[in-house]
DNA sequence: GCAATCTTGTTCAACTTTCAACTAAATGAT
DNA sequence: ATCATTTAGTTGAAAGTTGAACAAGATTGC
């Protein structure tokens, strides 16, 4: 990020768009956490849930569910703590990999991830998909796979500049 | 959010959709959050001084400064504390309501925020805003913007209901 | 074989955010 | 006027998150 020359600001219709995507996604994130609420969940540990939940044996290996769960190793550990308190998961020893310990949910946690999805879906389509025609869905696909590629390789980049 | 019939599950293009914007916009957040770290800002910081930078006065009442910025107003008044700490922001006492408090930007808050803002419009014009076409820019207007509608009515209709 | 390095996952301390409780002032109704 | 209610804003404790440091096992190169 060099800051020579000057700022190219925003124009009208920049920022429009990036003021709307930017005040709708904070209050979308609101209104999908509030609708969690009944089943004690937050967006964050939903995503952890429907992840393991999608896995092979419902079980993953710690690193790999943080990746995809999209949460910092610290952090997993932090919320597997709790959530193998409320027995929704346990982990076990990892024997290929003695460093390592499997992310595995329980009984409990599948039937209470069973419970949540369908209210979280309804949620979503409420909140986003069923307020978008056909065509604005496959633009806000479009609109964001393009971002996730660009910043993962801007990330490549930035690294290597370093 | 009520829970009774068969769930109506996203079919591919509704979870393309989705995905491609839950995960992006986690994503384009951790950028540009890390862009800013170099001026010591977050965005929900950033937010908070450019919304003081554009008011009359450089001062804002602390309620309607946590609504501009949605911020909580504990969240804010926590906020304050830090960036006053700093020397970027002040309160006074108002005189027209004697429970209230305005927050003012001081010289020293004015000229980091206008340090930051070039690179900061240059990191949202990079991560987000100049990957996208015209079209793209107009739709993701026309989606948020909708967006936010929705939600506000929504909003008042489940107050209402309940 | 073995030293250097990398990876896995946890932990601790610092910091941030949330939530409920609280003070004090304003508003409103009778 | 007085009492109830609402609003402004802060506080403190609990919960959540981050990032660096760490232990222990895996991997690599010689």
């Amino acid at each position: 990020m060099s800051k020579k020359s000057a700022p190219r600001w925003l124009n009208a219709r920049e920022m429009k768009a990036w003021r709307s995507y930017i005040i709708a996604s904070r209050r979308l994130l609101e209104a999908l956490d509030a609708d969690l609420e009944g089943h004690d969940l937050t967006m964050a540990d939903y995503e952890v849930m429907a992840q393991l939940s999608d896995a092979p044996g419902r079980r993953m290996r710690m690193s790999e569910l943080a990746e995809v769960a999209m949460l910092s190793k610290s952090r997993l550990s932090h919320r597997m703590k709790v959530m193998e308190k409320a027995g929704w998961v346990k982990r076990e020893e990892c024997v290929e990999d003695r460093r390592g310990y499997w992310a595995v949910m329980t009984d409990k946690g599948w039937k209470a991830i069973v419970a949540a999805a369908p209210s979280h879906v309804e949620s979503v389509r409420l909140r986003l998909i069923d307020q978008l025609s056909v065509k604005e869905q496959e633009a806000l696909a479009g609109i964001f796979g393009h971002v996730t590629q660009e910043l993962r390789s801007q990330f490549v980049k930035e690294s290597k500049g370093k």
